[in-house]
DNA sequence: ATTCACATTGTGTACGTAAACATTTTTATA
DNA sequence: TATAAAAATGTTTACGTACACAATGTGAAT
């Protein structure tokens, strides 16, 4: 029977007129000591829950987005977090969220300041940010913090950003799952950890898997497996399929591969044409790149790091927090999704609508 | 620079008032021809994008939800799906939405007849069904489309149900996946796909998975596994574990059990018993009973309905058509997620908000 | 031409909140 | 005490839509 309590409603209750409710619900000050008194000890007493649908209509401003992530023209990886973004904005546009993209190279500190200058220039309520340079984001963080400007990042777990959410992948974990996997599908041997061209800043956020992996192993599979790290030339670099042939004479019973980042497809890419075909292939994320290889059978299991869903609820999340003042999750982790050629449509597929 | 277009504009730009701008748009009828053509030219060259929190405010009605789904008191199964519709419930309330349960037997024709009865007597203006009762439900289907009551189905599909939207898994991949991982994990030698105490009711339902199974071993894995279907004893009875013995006799180099319902923890537990520890099982569903043996690898792989997800997603549907009048999708299938020890996590915990 | 029935069109109010604005009360200052 | 300034409180309007209601216009029957 409870009926919903307004506004009006609680005035009524507390002998004072809606503007004093309003205020001291907000906090806006100018309220004496007694009002105050009044209108809380009716708020303790009933549950007022806003009616966020005509909060939202009433105070209907245009709140201004911006996205800082890297360039997908860079790294394909990027590609599903920008869809992401985009229909999490086309099911939000109606409330008044616009988005500005601003895209930086993700090796360069000096495209990321300047395109992060960018996006503050652009006089954002909101910022969703991929923090790929973790000092350049720390930086841009405290800005954020000072202009007192919402920041959400994903992707990239930095755990001193502190922002208002992070959604992304628990990576050790990540590296956990990717060794219990290897262990099932590969025959006992060696298996190689596979390091790509990668800069120095990206070490923590890959070291994460990496440690996850190497823990498993060891707590589970230490008599069957022999886990090794190599580092191989970027593939940009015509020396990239010699130093994987390299590894993989230094380790003649490799039965298996992790690749700790999107970039298998690379590797699948040689191991077809050194004609290797006894050596399991796991990497993440489902790039168009590494779904070929995935269908053809070259590589084995993908896991899904959701970066199109990371940016869908790093947009949702914002819109909730600005446009329905909601509370939103501070650590969203996403599902560790494990795919194959049979799983593999589920996961990528589009429905119909009426 | 496209300013929003309200029908205050259009009524303007039409040079009627809004309430015919209104009349035209829903079609409500009274509008002369003139009137009509008028409004509609100027709708053709703008973008008219109601705003739906406005109307969501204006026509602040209450809605009324029958939920229609069977007794997780019978079936834990179901546990999950009530949790997913609660806690679309919860962050749709606002929006007044108010639900009723009605939880029926899942092999009682008469338990459903009598709460698909009560779900009509409530006056619901939309229904979520879990048809698994299939002549049941095709008739309760009929009376909802007599009464123009907007159906959503999950869990099971019935494609002569025809509800507005179905939510749930593709079952015949989902047996082509279960298959895909078997042959990855499981030792060769037989296969055996078990099915316990099943009515006949569910066997269309159970039969595509089988077929899905039985159809990817044919492609890929004819050569090193066989398949054979064996039919158990209800788990309720004593018979069930030694009616699971008498199978393993009859197929004595079993590598492999494929469970197709969320019953897998009663075989873990038989196997158990009987101190079968080279059997890889195959499973559904992330219910208590199967997590305890997937954590101590009785249970090596659960492939998951994701019922949670389906429960939220026919609530959240419901709404949208209801109170939104959004479109929405008319078969939505769920990814087909697989869950190992290793990201088992990631798949259940919930999160902190601020 | 007058009246009535009916079709069409226009106007006003409600939804619940936020925020601008107007009014009253209190306090400070001369 | 008178008066201005400041603080507190109350009232009104806007948000965009839906819907009830009022006001026109049209044509037919008397």
């Amino acid at each position: 029977m409870s009926k919903i309590v307004r506004m009006k409603d609680i005035a009524a209750m507390a002998n004072v007129s809606m503007g004093t409710v309003d205020r001291v619900i907000h906090n806006r000050g100018r309220v004496s000591a007694d009002a105050q008194k009044k209108v809380m000890d009716v708020l303790e007493q009933i549950n007022y829950k806003p009616n966020l649908i005509a909060r939202t209509l009433s105070s209907s401003r245009n709140y201004r987005v911006a996205a800082l992530l890297p360039d997908a023209e860079l790294d394909p990886f990027w590609r599903s977090s920008i869809q992401g973004i985009q229909q999490a904005h086309s099911e939000h546009s109606q409330f008044g969220i616009t988005i500005s993209y601003h895209f930086f190279d993700p090796y360069s500190g000096d495209s990321f300041r300047q395109q992060a200058h960018d996006a503050l220039e652009s006089g954002p309520d909101g910022i969703l940010l991929a923090p790929t340079l973790r000092q350049e984001a720390l930086d841009f963080a405290g800005i954020c913090r000072e202009q007192q400007i919402p920041l959400v990042c994903f992707n990239t777990y930095i755990h001193e950003l502190a922002p208002l959410a992070f959604i992304g992948q628990d990576l050790h974990q990540s590296g956990r799952l990717a060794a219990e996997l290897m262990t099932m599908i590969a025959a006992p041997g060696t298996i190689l950890v596979t390091h790509i061209g990668e800069q120095v800043q990206n070490s923590a956020h890959i070291g994460a898997k990496e440690t996850g992996f190497r823990e498993f192993v060891r707590e589970k599979g230490s008599s069957h497996f022999e886990v090794n790290t190599v580092q191989l030339e970027s593939p940009s670099r015509s020396g990239f399929k010699a130093s994987l042939a390299q590894a993989l004479e230094t380790h003649p019973h490799t039965k298996g591969i992790y690749v700790t980042t999107s970039k298998a497809y690379e590797i699948a890419r040689s191991l077809e044409e050194l004609g290797k075909t006894d050596i399991r292939l796991i990497g993440y994320d489902l790039i168009d790149e590494n779904l070929t290889h995935l269908r053809n059978g070259t590589i084995n299991l993908l896991i899904n790091q959701n970066s199109d869903r990371q940016g869908f609820l790093g947009i949702s999340y914002l819109t909730d927090h600005l446009v329905f003042q909601k509370p939103i999750p501070t650590l969203q982790y996403l599902p560790l999704s494990i795919v194959t050629r049979e799983n593999l449509n589920s996961y990528i597929t589009s429905q119909e609508v009426n």
